[in-house]
DNA sequence: GTGCCTCGAGTTCC
DNA sequence: CTCGAGGCAC
């Protein structure tokens, strides 16, 4: 008997000590995080039933901690945005128009985008007492402790704002990657794909001592929250940066007015992309394109965002490598609404770096080569299995197929066909649009296990210890299935219920089954006890109904308030009220599309009882109405028109609403103030002639400061 | 009716 | 990141 224990304590410590030395020292997790808890959960229960048989050495007092700890979050004061992205000279034309709309003179600066991963370090009185990477740009890691470890980032800086923090780009130039890898590859270890995993890797070591052997490169290049401007310019804020010690690029230049260079805006950038482009290889480290940025710091300011990326910066893309490869298979994968996607799998191939072996196909057209109207898509041919095709990454990211070689093409291919049933539940397939759907709904299991996956996912419910994993072990499980979202929330019950019935040696309950135990099935348990109180956006998000997104959601829920009018109005809608239905085409953004999904969605049946299911385990949490007082537009119709520069449209509305406004589509003679941006039309005039008062976009900002 | 623009839904690799 | 389509402005 216990020997048995024993033999398996070992197993379960040579897997731990596999796994910990693949995850710190190679960077290449072996097993998911999840798979690890259990492990190590079961291990320390055994050591707690048979301290005899203990190791000394035993993994659940070493190297596990820290790996279970993570790194700490640290919220940006200011959040760390993407920019977008430029591809063809038409892009940047149209970039430079936007800002020459706003400022007639205004120079550019460029600088190459190295290929890293941003850092934002704090300063405070000089003294270094952050770093952070970017995140989902809103929260990132906190990686202080391995960025001391870098050289080219000053501890301390004389001289400097009270408050500064400073963004830029850790990267491994290519001599360090090389000498890494060559180390790597004497000691027998794993090596990296590249400069960009190599310095990510270095980067989320949690022994910074491990940090500090590899050699990383740090470059400045922007600035976050600090507590007085470093210049009135990029240049000289760049420039301030170099003075406090910082390593900036030596590359980043600025255009000369047209009439000094003799040459427009978009032809200075263009050449000094083509340029950089030439000088690529001898740079000594990766880039991926270039940055623009408008000088002039108070038009960027007037430029403002749009709803992710700044409108006074653009990243000038390089074009993405290309490399040919052999069509092995098409296989056919079922989303959560249904639509059949073609996925492409390939002789793997690297590309720009990395080894692809996968490429979506998007939909039937895109394996035709012609849309439905017969224009040609890809060249114009279509896609055969056995094919020789061409792979590049859009936008340095996500594989994709290109051209096909009909000359290549052997002989022996024949067109692909498209399944006319579901190839996960035989249910028959239509077409919609340029799409394939699979008619079973939730009678077709794989659209039953991706809604799921959607409820639990990050903008949804969030479940913490419940991600994708769980949903398939959970939906395949004879004991404990979980088939429909309700099901999550009935499983500690289920599982309470299952321990006190069943037989001993049955190991059904969680925390009997190897692999799990008391604590997995615990911190299981109480992070969907956590999940149980939901906000009502995500609720409504996390119902997955078609055209219903993040942004939708938000919308419907600001709407609503409280999970009650909201399902009292849906359920309306579905009996055919025109006048609830109107409450909902009310809020801007949403049409019969939406309204016809609501409708399907709270009919009588399976589908509405299932959410009414949810929602009974569940404490939805209401949204507060807007904060009428202190506000000096409460009460008010207000219409948004032209351009807005400090926010995209959809903000002004949230925060007009927030305020107590209400935010219409159109000038009537209910409106009460128009706010004109840059390029009002019809409008305009029509508030004019109706008498309505117009003010533009900052005296609109001053009068709800 | 036509042309933006934004949103939703799909996907890859680490 | 990309594509398609919904929704809105003109």
């Amino acid at each position: 008997m216990s020997e048995a224990v024993s033999l398996e304590m070992k197993e379960i410590a040579k897997r731990l000590e596999v796994a910990n030395l693949a995850y710190h020292r190679d960077d290449a997790p072996e097993i998911d995080d999840a798979e690890y808890d259990a492990l190590k959960a079961r291990l320390l229960e055994l050591e707690a039933q048979h301290p005899d048989l203990k190791d000394a050495d035993t993994p659940t007092e070493k190297v596990g901690a820290p790996l279970a700890a993570g790194f700490g979050k640290i919220t940006h004061k200011i959040p760390m945005l993407s920019l977008g992205n430029a591809f063809e000279e038409d892009d940047v034309s149209r970039f430079v128009a936007q800002i020459r709309a706003v400022s007639r003179d205004a120079m550019i600066t460029s600088e190459p985008k190295i290929d890293g991963l941003s850092l934002a370090l704090r300063y405070e009185n000089g003294a270094l007492v952050s770093a952070a990477t970017r995140g989902d740009g809103a929260v990132g890691e906190d990686v202080t402790a391995n960025a001391r470890t870098i050289n080219d980032i000053p501890q301390q800086l004389t001289g400097a704002p009270e408050v500064l923090e400073v963004r830029g780009e850790v990267f491994m130039s290519h001599e360090d990657f090389e000498a890494l890898n060559a180390r790597a590859a004497k000691n027998g270890t794993k090596s990296f794909a590249n400069p960009r995993n190599a310095a990510a890797g270095s980067m989320r070591q949690l022994d910074a001592s491990i940090t500090a052997e590899r050699k990383l490169s740090f470059f400045a290049y922007a600035w976050g929250d600090m507590s007085e401007p470093l210049g009135a310019t990029q240049s000289e804020s760049i420039a301030r940066l170099a003075e406090l010690g910082f390593r900036v690029n030596p590359l980043m230049r600025r255009t000369q007015p047209v009439a000094e260079a003799g040459k427009s805006l978009v032809a200075q950038l263009v050449e000094y992309h083509e340029e950089v482009a030439l000088a690529r290889a001898e740079l000594g480290y990766d880039i991926d394109g270039i940055v623009y940025k408008v000088d002039d710091i108070a038009t960027q300011i007037a430029l403002g965002f749009r709803s992710t990326t700044p409108r006074w910066a653009v990243a000038h893309k390089f074009a993405a490598e290309r490399a040919w490869t052999r069509l092995e298979a098409i296989e056919i994968q079922v989303g959560r609404t249904g639509v059949l996607s073609p996925v492409a799998r390939l002789t793997p191939i690297t590309v720009g770096g990395v080894v692809v072996s996968n490429a979506t196909l998007h939909n039937l057209d895109y394996i035709a080569g012609r849309d439905s109207a017969g224009n040609a898509i890809r060249g114009g041919n279509d896609l055969r299995v056995g094919d020789r095709v061409e792979i590049y990454r859009a936008g340095d990211v996500i594989p994709k197929v290109g051209a096909v070689d009909l000359d290549a093409r052997p002989g022996d291919t024949v067109p692909f066909v498209f399944p006319t049933a579901c190839p996960e539940c035989a249910s028959p397939t239509v077409r919609d649009g340029s799409s394939l759907r699979c008619t079973g709904g939730l009678a077709c299991p794989a659209q039953g296990k991706e809604r799921l996956k959607h409820l639990v996912s990050r903008e949804a419910f969030d479940i913490d210890g419940f991600g994708d994993t769980m949903v398939d072990t959970f939906w395949g499980d004879d004991a404990l299935p979980v088939h429909q979202p309700v099901d999550i929330f009935t499983l500690p019950a289920r599982d309470a219920q299952l321990a006190r019935s069943e037989a001993p040696g049955e190991n059904r309950a969680l925390a009997t089954r190897s692999g799990w135990g008391p604590s997995s099935a615990n911190k299981l348990f109480s992070g969907i006890e956590a999940a149980r109180s939901v906000h009502l956006d995500r609720m409504i998000f996390g119902l997955g109904i078609r055209h219903i997104g993040s942004t939708t959601a938000s919308l419907i829920a600001r709407t609503f308030l409280d999970w009650e009018c909201f399902l009292a109005a849906a359920v309306a809608v579905a009996e055919g009220s025109v006048s609830e239905a109107a409450r909902f085409r009310a809020i801007d953004g949403i049409g019969d599309a939406v309204i016809g999904a609501l409708r399907e969605t709270f009919m009588p049946g399976p589908e509405r009882e299932a959410i009414e299911a949810l929602a009974a385990e569940l404490d939805i949490q209401s949204l507060e109405a807007p904060s009428t007082k202190d506000s000096t537009v409460a009460g008010l119709t207000v219409v948004f028109t032209g351009t807005l520069t400090q926010m995209t449209r959809s903000e002004a509305k949230k925060q007009a609403e927030g305020l107590g406004a209400k935010v219409a589509g159109s000038v009537s003679k209910n409106t009460d103030i128009l706010i004109a941006g840059p390029g009002a039309g019809s409008k305009a005039d029509k508030a004019a002639s109706l008498g309505v008062k117009v003010i533009d976009e900052a005296a609109w900002l001053e009068m709800i400061a």
